[in-house]
DNA sequence: ATTGACCTTGCCATTGTGGGAAGGTGCAGA
DNA sequence: TCTGCACCTTCCCACAATGGCAAGGTCAAT
């Protein structure tokens, strides 16, 4: 099977299997006579795997892990279960962060006009001179 | 006042000030003879206005309208409201997503027992051999 | 033999930030 | 005055993930 073929089969596109290829994440894919890449089965299982980690948030690194442990059998499920929980924690850390955003920009637009007159709380809270305090992220 | 103290005061480290120059969100700063960059107050405004743009998550193309915003005269409150919900339609959509991604793998760990045993669910979702289904985001 | 769809490598761009090297400046203390 | 340290300058590299483009090779069907 050839590269695009993949591509469709597991949804990670041709141009990402080279570079998960590239950096070390799937092994070197066979070659055919052609030099076209070849792949197998099991290399499609192994995409798929990758973009199911892809799609939960998973980074490469952490991918990197998930696929150690996959092919580890005296690993326990405890251990899986420990790498999920970071990336758990990442992800509430993200969303927590992002949720502060939006709703201190919500309560500034809440006491925004939003009409003709130039007067606007959102732009003077940016500019410092500020009745609401804006949140101190990072 | 230099530099560093201009990144002190702001918040905005030296690093990103020469960034901002370089992509021309703020004004090449004046230079003392020794051709060091000197910031008058004035541009500690501007640098605090961008520093709590980015803390509430505007990108830099969306700082730049903002930027423009603020020094507009004419401008009404309604064109700053109207930039602010879309970005707080953005950070709602990108909330959205990573809290699709924590339910699922939160839903996949409470599965997992996370003993010494090597069974695992979540590494069976991720292999595709799935009873519990995945998120399909993008 | 030509066309078109696919493959190959390689380089560049994105977004926002940090790191570091190599060298200039400015001030304070011996 | 010389030395040292802290700061500044520019320039290049790195990250994570992805896309795009260009120049060329391969293959199947016409």
């Amino acid at each position: 099977m050839q590269i695009g073929e993949a591509a469709k089969a597991t949804g990670v596109s041709a141009k990402m299997i080279r570079h998960y290829e590239f950096i070390g994440l799937v092994p070197a894919a066979d070659r055919r006579d052609s030099n076209y890449r070849d792949y197998s089965h099991h290399d499609l299982h192994r995409l798929g795997f990758i973009r199911r980690a892809r799609d939960l948030g998973f980074s490469i690194a952490e991918i990197r892990d998930l696929l150690k442990l996959w092919g580890d059998q005296s690993r326990s499920s405890k251990d899986v279960k420990a790498l999920a929980l970071v990336h758990v924690a990442e992800l509430e850390k993200k969303i927590r962060l992002l949720d502060e955003m939006r709703a201190t920009l919500t309560h500034l637009a809440d006491a925004c006009d939003g009409d003709h007159r130039p007067d606007c709380p959102i732009i003077e809270s940016l500019a410092g001179r500020d009745g609401l305090k804006l949140s101190q992220h990072h």
